[in-house]
DNA sequence: ATATAGTTTAACCATTTGGTTAACAAATGT
DNA sequence: ACATTTGTTAACCAAATGGTTAAACTATAT
């Protein structure tokens, strides 16, 4: 039998190299530190993955791997404009609650690295925004929302999503929040943000 | 006469380790590379700002008092809520075009150093929403928006606002825009988002 | 049993990096 | 004019870091 992911070496350096880069970013990462937390020689880190480069970029690719269909099921899903964004947010907020440190390590990483997101894009399954763009300006002509552009519509709906997640920090200083209440701001929005997409968007 | 920051040693060490620490970070900054852009021996470094940690805190602190302001102007200002929205969205998008990698750097340095915020947050000027949550619960309670706490509004604002600039990789890469449509979607922003903010807080 | 291929380790290496030193140059005060 | 402080440089240093090597150990196949 083969052994699961967690019991075979490969996949323990991987686990490490994960959280390690997800915390720290490609510069802030130490290979020792990597193969300290996996609790395996530093050279097996080069066996396996050849070099810093590589094991960042297997850890990239898993992470955003995990992103990418998150964003699809808001693109590409075939139910209604306020049905997508009630979904999306739900669904999207519990995510992050499971993954804290992945838009953030995304972001910063694509920021470091520009070419970094055109090696992304070339993938199958790398978010696309034309079914939704269709969908938007057909419901903005028929009159069921008011008239947005998809892309500021999808840029609000991320922004209001992904951001207190990515500036944690800064927002819980401005709010004077603990973590525990933090916690409880993030599971209010589930539904406070998609009403406040809704009823910035609808007719009345 | 006293000589202006950009012509003695100290001021161009700080614009040289401004522009590089905002762009790699801490991590990725290296001291000979401020010191080249600087045009100065890198002993010089050490002589006004005695380590790299110094002079990252330097350069942290000095941008963190550009933004501070920008956030006090919706916090504590006399003006209506609605006035409040749409200056700051499209005073604060203004300001981040002239100073790009700043949000990023700050949100990204906040993440990696935990303890950083709590210095900050002693500071006199350092943003505080006693006021506006004071506003926005009147406001409410006379029935003039609908009803959302202070935090959850705030906390919009900044996403709405912040996030387009932090994330700018990754939306440029969704919405498949070049460099020039996303500034123009950025000036778009200016008005669109108060628009959005407005439209889904007030009463119909 | 024995050869073979795959896995793991300790020791090592070259380079990079933040930081220091000692000597030198330029102001500044007396 | 000269002494003292301030500013600047080249050369240097120790520690850290990504990566390599050669030997040892383990499993597998014949």
């Amino acid at each position: 039998m083969k052994k699961t992911k967690d019991e075979n070496t490969e996949g323990q350096i991987l686990d490490a190299a994960k959280s390690i880069f997800q915390t720290k970013g490609m510069d802030g990462a130490r290979m020792q530190e990597i193969a300290d937390k996996a609790g395996i020689n530093k050279a097996m880190l080069h066996y396996y993955y050849r070099s810093k480069q590589l094991l960042f970029e297997a850890v990239f690719k898993n992470a955003f791997s995990l992103l990418a269909p998150q964003l699809n099921a808001i693109l590409n899903d075939d139910s209604s404009i306020e049905d997508k964004i009630k979904n999306f947010t739900s669904n999207y907020i519990s995510f992050i609650i499971k993954h804290p440190y992945l838009p953030n390590f995304i972001i910063q990483e694509l920021n470091r690295n520009q070419d970094f997101i055109l090696k992304l894009k070339d993938n199958k399954g790398f978010p696309n925004l034309e079914k939704f763009k269709k969908q938007v300006n057909d419901e903005v002509s028929k009159g069921h929302i008011k008239p947005i552009s998809a892309e500021q519509l999808f840029i609000n709906i991320l922004a209001l999503n992904i951001f207190p997640f990515v500036a944690k920090p800064l927002v819980m200083a401005f709010t004077n929040t603990d973590d525990k209440s933090y916690k409880q701001l993030m599971e209010d929005r589930k539904t406070e943000v998609s009403n406040f997409i809704i009823n910035s968007i609808k007719k009345h």
